[in-house]
DNA sequence: CTGTATCCATTTGGATACTG
DNA sequence: CAGTATCCAAATGGATACAG
C-alpha cells in the first residue's frame, strides 16, 4: 500500500475526468503552498488587510495573494471578515484551527532557518562532488 | 519588513537576471513540495531504492521523484548510497537533518489527517454559503 | 535497475485593466 | 480598497524512449 494511502490515510475520490485524488493532500498543499506559509506565518501575529498583508509578503500579485486566501477560506484556516463600507474594509486572521496549522508551518520555517548553516554547507560539498 | 524577511530570516541573493531569493525559501520548498513530503515520510519507516519508492508513493513519474531525490539530497535532508553492482542498485534513507525535517512535515501530515473532518466541514459551508 | 533526454500538456504566476 | 477578468509567459509535471 502506498504511502499516500497509509501514513495521509487517504480516501480516495473520483473526480470527474476519473482521476483518484485524496482531499488531504490538498489541504496538506494548500498550507504548505508557497504563498500559503508566508500567509499563515503572517496571520500568527496579528490580523492583516489586503494590502497590508501584500505588502507585508512582498513580491506577490494580487492574483495569487486573492486565491491563497480563497483557498485557505474555504478550508476553515483563514477567517475573512469585510465590513460593509465604502471604501472596503476587509480583515484577514486565523481561524482556532488555522492557528494550529500556522503553528507548525512556522516551527517547520524556524527549523529551515535554524538549519540554514548545514544545508548550504551540503549544498556546497553536493556542488563541489560534481553534482 | 516582509514576512520573508522577519519570520524566515531573509539572507537576500541576486540572482543572475537580478530577482532576489532567498535560499531558506528553496530549502523549505523542496521539503514541502509535492512529492518532497511522501518521501520524507515514507523514508522515516525505513530506507527505500528508486523503484520500491515510486511504488509505495504511488503516480509518480521518475521525473519527478528523480528530481526530488536529487534536490533533498543536495540539501543534506537525503543520502544516496548507490552500490556498484549490476544491475544497479541504490540505497535512499534520511540524514539525521533530513530525520528531523521528516518528522515536522509528518506531525503536520498527521495534524491534516485529524482535522480532515473540520476541513471538509468548512469547505462545504463554505461551498453552500455560495463561495 | 536506475536513471537521463525529450517532447508535450497542464498549471502556475504575473502584468494590466477594470469594477463595486 | 479589495478584488475580478483577461491575456500571456514561464515553470511544472507526465509519458515515452533510451542509456549505462
Amino acid at each position: 500500500m502506498a504511502v499516500s494511502e497509509v501514513s495521509l490515510v487517504e480516501r480516495a475520490r473520483v473526480t470527474a475526468d476519473g482521476v483518484t485524488m485524496c482531499p488531504q493532500r490538498g489541504a496538506l498543499e494548500h498550507i504548505t503552498s508557497r504563498w500559503g506559509t508566508l500567509v499563515l506565518i503572517a496571520l500568527l501575529d496579528r490580523s492583516y488587510r489586503f494590502g497590508e498583508l501584500r505588502r507585508e509578503i512582498g513580491r506577490v500579485s494580487e492574483k495569487m495573494l486573492t486565491q491563497t486566501l480563497q483557498t485557505l477560506e474555504r478550508d476553515g484556516i483563514v477567517h475573512r471578515d469585510a465590513k460593509p463600507v465604502i471604501p472596503p474594509h476587509v480583515d484577514y486572521s486565523l481561524t482556532p484551527l488555522g492557528r494550529e496549522a500556522a503553528e507548525q508551518v512556522r516551527a517547520l520555517a524556524t527549523w529551515t532557518a535554524e538549519r540554514m548553516t548545514a544545508i548550504e554547507k551540503a549544498r556546497e560539498e553536493y556542488d563541489a562532488a560534481k553534482g
